[in-house]
DNA sequence: TAGGCCATCTGGTCCT
DNA sequence: AGGACCAGATGGCCTA
């Protein structure tokens, strides 16, 4: 029988992409408002108007010169590239809030690090732990012991084992 | 190499 | 009108 480690440490706190380097989200959310207006910087994701591009702004580029496409009213690619900025700004929150649940759910030492569907199921799981230690009234660490010690309910062993392993 | 996970772009819908 | 949210599509990276 394996045991059961509780680690509340953060075990991997690098953002889930490197492309914003060592900023912090604050940094990142300004480059990215900075990144809105600049759109024709050499450096910027998307191609300046003319440019060759394969991205998805290209393709798009591509799409309105396509006589079959609908026309595209005046500045669209405009409003296109600036809710491209909020999107991913609103991804990168998310993230972050992922990251924040990440460092409050229990994992085993050899587990890689949880996929955002493995950190939601977990954390469900973890709560529902939580809600039992409190509706038993005992001290939580005898608690826990006492579900090793009886083996986890079939049920919630699905839950808790993520990593297959 | 297939499958899982993820970031990104995009268009649609709803809300303010 | 513009922003927030969402889901689909796509491509890259990693691992078994």
């Amino acid at each position: 029988m394996e045991e059961l480690c509780y680690s509340f440490e953060q075990e991997d706190t690098a953002p889930d992409f490197l492309l914003w380097g060592e900023a912090d989200p604050s940094d990142q959310l300004d480059n990215l408002l900075l990144d809105c207006s600049s759109l024709t910087d050499p450096f910027s994701p998307w191609p300046c108007q003319g440019q060759e591009a394969g991205s998805a702004a290209g393709l798009e580029q591509g799409a309105e010169l396509d006589s079959s496409a609908p026309p595209r009213p005046p500045g669209h690619l405009r409003q296109r590239h600036a809710a491209n900025v909020r999107e991913r700004k609103r991804m990168i929150n998310i993230n972050s809030a992922f990251d924040q649940l990440r460092s409050h759910v229990p994992t085993f030492p050899y587990e890689k690090r949880l996929s955002k569907i493995d950190t939601l199921r977990l954390a469900i799981a973890y709560i529902a732990l939580l809600g039992e230690i409190l509706l038993s009234g005992c001290d939580p660490k005898s608690y826990v012991e006492q579900c090793l010690k009886n083996g986890l309910q079939s049920q919630q062993q699905a839950i808790w084992n993520t990593s297959g392993e």
